[in-house]
DNA sequence: TAGATTGTTAATCGATTAACAATC
DNA sequence: TAGATTGTTAATCGATTAACAATC
């Protein structure tokens, strides 16, 4: 019989909600705001306080009865519980338009990410720089990783291209992706994977509009 | 006493999973699948047999015992259901970067997406193409809304700027926000609002992760 | 026919909410 | 003190799953 504990399972449904919580205290923190409530949290979100009460209650009591939570205090304490009080290094594939544009954009620091290379097999694109770094081939990828002990990658190539560059990420020792090509990708359980494809979004906005398109 | 039954109310959880079912579908289609299972189905997207058939129930009966379902069939069900059997317009705010990203994508048509409209208010972008369109002011996008019978929207500008062009947006008349800046927001309850913001999908990796990362 | 798979029901599981004692 | 708000419990709500009759 095992000493240890189980995990107390919090549910991921909760993890998914902390860095919305981070990102409206951080807003408050820069309105000047020094204390909050479940309530106007709540409010900012559309979600009940009841809800935000439950969810900060899975990682301690961060509030004082009849004052509410000081924003500073409950940001650090988010900050450290999503591990995000530090930044970690990110790796892009893709150096077409939307990997220029995630190389480029210059809010990521300062909530915890900095790409740390760009990748590419275009020799048209080789050598060029975006953002801060160089863009370099396939070939130098793995090394980069073990180098910077980068954990995070993001694809950002064509869907054709997009199962064995994952392939390749978790082989040179990725463990999370953020996929921005629309398709599921095929990888071990042990390796964390998001989506982000917009169409998802269209489509599902157009289920709740009135057909009024241009027929094809 | 109203006459009218109550609308079925299908839960939106179960819409957020067609648009998912169609790419897959899509895909089987290209590979020249002819017919597939809710088991097959699961197992390409990770959810349970008995899901996906539930979720499908709330729109019908589109399989066969014994046989499955007919993916071309299937792909017309679901297109019609969540009304992408034509092509919608689309207006994009910003022509920075990830505007340029947005506008160049080739992907969208096939899915029954195309951007007709991208609206910046810098004058070094105004009058420069991008994709299929010019860049036009801001001034101009209230018409372009009305000409085109615009319902979808997506702003790409600084999170600064989000919320005046949300405002601007919903007056002119749409009635879908995708919105790519890192802020939560306030329009009137009868307008959709989704979120694309790759923070918010990093935090969340970070969770799960060893931390191993370069101090600040 | 025998095997396979659907559509649906009922049971289970998990998440949200309402309520309130504790307490600042 | 009186008012406000937390953290937590129990009740409610809703989503997922297991099971199976129907049937291709």
């Amino acid at each position: 019989m095992s000493l240890s504990t189980p995990v107390s399972e919090i549910p991921d449904i909760v993890i998914s909600r902390l860095p919305i919580y981070l990102r409206t205290l951080r807003l408050l923190h820069t309105q000047k705001a020094e204390v909050t409530s479940s309530q106007e949290l709540g409010q900012l979100l559309g979600l009940s306080s009841a809800q935000i009460r439950k969810d900060f209650s899975h990682f301690g009591e961060f509030g004082k009865q009849g004052t509410g939570y000081n924003v500073a205090y409950l940001c650090t304490q988010l900050e450290k519980i999503l591990k995000v009080d530090c930044i970690w290094p990110v790796i892009l594939v893709g150096a077409g338009y939307l990997g220029h544009a995630l190389a480029s954009y210059h809010g990521f620091e300062q909530r915890g990410f900095r790409i740390v290379g760009v990748f590419d097999n275009d020799p048209a694109k080789i050598g060029s720089q975006i953002g801060a770094v160089i863009v370099e081939g396939l070939d130098a990828m793995p090394a980069a990783i073990g180098q910077q002990r980068c954990q995070i990658a993001v694809i950002a190539v064509p869907a054709t291209a997009a199962q064995r560059v994952a392939e390749l990420l978790v082989a040179a020792g990725i463990k999370s992706l953020l996929c921005y090509a629309p398709i599921k990708l095929t990888v071990p359980s042990s390796i964390r994977v998001e989506y982000i494809d917009p169409v998802i979004h269209f489509q599902h906005m157009t289920f709740y509009l009135e057909k009024a398109c241009v027929n094809d």
